[in-house]
DNA sequence: GTAATCTTGACTATTTTAGTCGGGTATATA
DNA sequence: TATATACCCGACTAAAATAGTCAAGATTAC
């Protein structure tokens, strides 16, 4: 029960970008030497958050990304969400047709993947981007 | 980010088993006929729970498991580190040599996932295998 | 006009996962 | 004591997911 490497690293660079003002663009190459991520595949991770207006993009020289909101509005999960993080436990919906359909006695376990949902999303509704640097910061 | 087979159906089973006395052997061939588990596999997980003494077995015929505690001792958490479903989200501790080893700025994120990996574990701590069975019987 | 930067889809190697196979061993019961 | 039922266990494999690369652009600052 992992998170994926595109969802963390999304969070790693949108903390990044996070320390900076806001006004000025960053750009992918910086967070990749910073953060020791492949800039290709920051690429292909910023594109999604883009498409999910998370991030905005300023093209040409000196160019980069901008965190689209106050990021202590930006949840957790609207970052994962872009990058279909889904966080399910695969409970009997999937896997229906042959069993479990809501009266069946097979599914003893139906309500625990289901309290388990609610219980790791609420986690991620409540953080904020936000959150991260304020914490690190205090600490120091 | 979602749990194993192996984890999903070591549960069901012993939800399924929990139903039962706990003084009759349960075979898998009955668990695997009522729950749709493949018996092979359900041959592979029972292997590993009887390992970490989550159950114990009974050869010949008539022969089959029986879960060794009280089911409400049995934590949930139990059952999934017996399949080594590692609930951990990833940090950076994996991944150190080239970044985070503690006072780096680069792990902003690193105190997420070591909550996020604490939320999850607690909640599993806190489960019992009784409160699966004790749940459904009282909804029907 | 050129260097820096974002844009995008397709591709690929690796790893993980889920599940099977085959050949055992033990024991209840007829 | 024969036999059917069940557990025992390592090795294997197909399929899916993951992580990451490649190639070929399009914009814009300077």
């Amino acid at each position: 029960m992992k998170l994926n490497t595109k969802s963390r690293y999304a969070v790693m660079a949108l903390a990044d970008m996070a320390r900076f003002d806001g006004k000025n663009p960053v750009s992918l190459r910086d967070i990749s030497l910073r953060q020791s991520i492949s800039l290709l595949y920051l690429e292909q991770i910023f594109l999604r958050l883009k498409k999910n207006n998370i991030v905005k993009s300023v093209r040409g020289t000196n160019g980069g990304y901008i965190i689209s909101k106050n990021i202590n509005d930006l949840k957790i999960s609207d970052i994962f969400y872009a990058l279909d993080e889904k966080v399910k436990t695969v409970g009997c919906k999937k896997e229906l047709k042959r069993g479990c359909n809501g009266k069946s006695s097979k599914c003893l376990t139906h309500n625990l993947w289901d309290e388990l949902d609610l219980h790791i999303n609420s986690f991620f509704e409540n953080k904020k981007l936000g959150d991260l640097v304020k914490r690190k910061e205090s600490r120091n």
